[in-house]
DNA sequence: GCAAATTAATGATTTATTCAAG
DNA sequence: CTTGAATAAATCATTAATTTGC
């Protein structure tokens, strides 16, 4: 019987490596659908929940455009320090302001995430509405702004929402044999007992 | 040329997202004359050199490795707790186990890049020789040792007289259009199955 | 070798910012 | 100008990794 579990997700290398792929593959802010579809297949690797999901990817995206961002600094600083040391050799394209190089030198994504649009919203059509919505208007980087029309919602709110309320359609069920991920792991799956989450969340701010 | 303040390579934006890409795509230790390429190509987005590319390689290979080797080491270390803990089970020498896993985890690269395979040096013998010679001594961590045949190492040796001699072929000459991001991309690959999911270890409260 | 102490990494929360509708 | 939605940034908190003294 599993001892006091640990009170944070803990992801297994499976988990990460698939939820890495996807990152690499272009996913930065899955939306609700999305976020319960990747749910039902990582756990085919071991214990997780949408939030989990959710905020690896917001935590994944935050960090790197931190990484980014004080790339970028640094490198103006010294760009700074060349110009001041001697005006000329200018190094190219590099005055840039925060945010916009990262859309312009972006890297094309490599994968379209298929298994994201593996068909199973026949019968759920807000759900396919969200998910068409969202994946024609969707932003990856904050570079620009979703019109109104075009949000699935979550974050905070949403996680509670969808706890709450089971809004995932009997179709979502964990899809059996993506391509995307191999489905050969020992599907032991609860090893460590679960509680959820830190309920009691001690702010002391 | 430009004095620069700072004595080490500090890698534009730019230059840091293809080096990324090209690593993720499968590129690990690219010989003399794909450093010659790449040097080439970076260039363009700021000043480089070949030891930059080579260093550049090595260094996150190695770091990558470190990365997985400690996931999968305390992945591993959990699911021994467990097997000790639910059964007693005999304990493995981790030390033993530690790098077979590392391959059958890691995911599948990606991309072939191409443009990396364009013949070069088969014409010419230096390279080849030091290539030859180097090859042997070259070995990163053991965990991927490339068979005899293939591989082209070098060292910091070899930068030295790469950059002093230009050996490096004239069909070597840095390509324009390169097929460096291709939009496509392979499925996943198989996944280990040594590893089963399992969460987080039982902290000691 | 080991475990306490320290440090780094990262999951989870909270706060601030941005944009646009009203 | 105010407000709400969305989400980026900052922060808190816990876990893993490393170091250190024995």
């Amino acid at each position: 019987m599993p001892q006091v579990p640990s009170t944070r997700w803990c992801p297994t290398p499976e988990q990460l490596m698939i939820l890495e792929e996807m990152y690499r593959s272009g996913v930065r802010t899955p939306n609700a659908a999305q976020i319960q579809q990747i749910t039902a297949h990582l756990s085919y690797y071991g214990k997780i929940e949408g939030k989990n999901v959710f905020y690896w990817f917001q935590n994944h995206k935050a960090r790197d455009r931190q990484k980014l961002r004080r790339r970028l600094s640094r490198h103006q600083q010294m760009l700074q320090q060349h110009q001041m040391m001697n005006q000329q050799a200018p190094q190219l394209h590099q005055m840039e302001t925060f945010r916009s190089p990262l859309q312009q030198h972006q890297i094309p994504h490599q994968i379209t995430p298929q298994f994201l649009q593996q068909g199973c919203y026949q019968d759920a059509p807000e759900v396919m509405n969200l998910v068409g919505k969202l994946e024609t208007c969707g932003r990856d980087d904050g570079t620009e702004r979703p019109s109104a029309g075009c949000s699935a919602s979550y974050g905070y709110e949403w996680m509670m929402v969808t706890e709450a309320s089971s809004a995932v359609p009997p179709c979502c069920r964990p899809l059996k044999t993506l391509e995307l991920f191999p489905t050969q792991s020992t599907g032991l799956k609860e090893e460590c007992s679960t509680s959820k989450s830190s309920s009691c969340s001690t702010s002391t701010n």
